[in-house]
DNA sequence: CATGAATGAGTATTCATTCAT
DNA sequence: CATGAATGAATACTCATTCAT
């Protein structure tokens, strides 16, 4: 059985991703994970510091995707995985990321600086295969991505797959 | 001089864009503009329905710049004119556009259908250009859109001349 | 009839003085005045704010004591009338006094500056006099001022009377 | 090494009389005294069991010095020895003393009786030096007391010397 | 004896909304 | 049309207290 913590974190998690940060209230934290409001608190000092330790918990299984993928030899097969990134979002992590995007449009609620080293690793892929303004091209991947990213979790189309095969094909892969 | 109804409009676009709609109370908006803060209410009769009536006067001149573009007689102007919008966005319709991006990530706020008009005209772009796949094709569009307004209305690059050239030369444009 | 604000007031300086500053809740003090409790931080901003309003009563009317006495000519009225003055309070400003004296043992809570007056006073009336030691005898009227006070406030005892009396006889009044 | 009961005390004696009571956390007593919030409770059932007993480990050092001073023979050396407590309060006792009249303003805080005895010692030593009115007599230095205390645990005036003699002369002492 | 997780009632304060003027 | 006093429900957070370990 999850200790009480995580129930918070998990109910945390869902109600701030489907309902937005402001307008969850601990009250309905502590209801949904069926422990005294109190309790969220005493783990985790203030509602601000519930996210941060919500986010955190994402922020590592994130990260760990990015680096995987960027530690592949062949630039094309970099290219490929950040690509596919977006497209292979799990359900279950649809929370997280909901979160994620719409902490981006509230001012200093949440620092996130993650894409520091996606920026980076995408720069060198560009250069290593000769796109002539990689600068310009990591800035284009990365809208693509956070664009699809904003598609699927919101719009869910269907034709997913074709759009994915279109797009590496953009990128002849 | 603006009508009191109008400040108020301004005072909350501004004040929903910089800090979300959520953080923003409705005794902020009445003081910004100068009011007495039951007059929003005999004028919008909740804060939703100011919420409302701010996206509507926004949408207007959205979608005037969306039709504008796509009654443009060839395929090629048009997409050349979709693809430049999000890097003509006006330093003072900022606040707009952040907040109208804010709020698709919660739920149940604001219902936002103007792109479907947008996605039908693309559809047709893209036919009549023979892109194979022009739904795909109008899905990756419509997610480059999203994204490059993410990229610039939350990053602001400096390079957005060098990224509109390179965007624009995929396209063959 | 006695507008809201009042009626706050009162309540406020009712229990404040009875039950102490921080043992009285704002929902206390809204009841008892029969106001909502919001009302409250409409009018004074906030609970220390309420505070503030309820001593700044009080004080004026201290004050106009104090000074209606040392604008006596006779060095001995003064004397006098300043020794009479913790047994003239009545039973109505008990609440008042009560509350100023709880507040100087909280530190910081609020800020008596009203006997530094009183103290320029008192010296120059014990110098007319031709007391050896006006500083100290003014401290020490000072502090038999405030035990007598504090006598009276919180054991009222029954032999007020006498006790004026073989004061004032100390004084040789 | 002191035990941790007693590592409590003085910890919320210090809060207690530096802060106050009510202002003063049994969590922040815990953190103070290095233990567990818990243990508080246990060796001293409620907030309020503590507070009694911070108070009569204090009252025992008090009464003793009564004691010891009205069971000198020489009425006129009582005298004395009653007028000088208020001088004669240590730095490391200021905060047993700060509290104990702190909370002689809180109605049902706490109940002081140990001035009782103190009250019928003096009386016979004013009968015994026959003054006029000694039930007076008694409630003026009780009072004297009481002021002087305030005045030297809250605003500690330089010259506590010479009120001093001011004061024993007053009494020809 | 001692801990620390857990609670539930309470805290000051904010907020959208109403309404008499 | 416009104000501003007034409300009641909600908010994040605190606190004394309990209890299993």
């Amino acid at each position: 059985m999850k200790t009480k913590k995580e129930q918070i974190l998990n109910s945390a998690l869902t109600l701030f991703g489907t309902h937005g940060f402001d307008a969850t209230s601990t009250n309905k934290v502590a209801k949904a994970a069926g422990v005294s409001e109190g309790l969220i608190f005493r783990h985790f000092q203030s509602k601000k510091g519930l996210l941060n330790a919500v986010m955190a918990s994402g922020v590592e299984r994130a990260e760990q995707s990015y680096n995987e993928i960027l530690s592949l030899k062949k630039p094309k097969d970099v290219l490929r995985g950040i690509i596919e990134l977006p497209f292979s979002i799990e359900k279950k992590e649809h929370s997280y990321w909901k979160l994620l995007y719409s902490l981006k449009w509230q001012a200093g609620e949440y620092e996130d600086n993650s894409s520091a080293q996606l920026k980076k690793g995408l720069n060198k892929v560009f250069k290593d295969l000769k796109y002539k303004d990689p600068k310009a091209e990591t800035e284009i991947l990365l809208s693509i991505m956070d664009g699809m990213a904003m598609t699927i979790l919101l719009r869910n189309p269907r034709n997913k797959k074709a759009i994915l095969e279109v797009l590496l094909k953009k990128y002849k892969l």
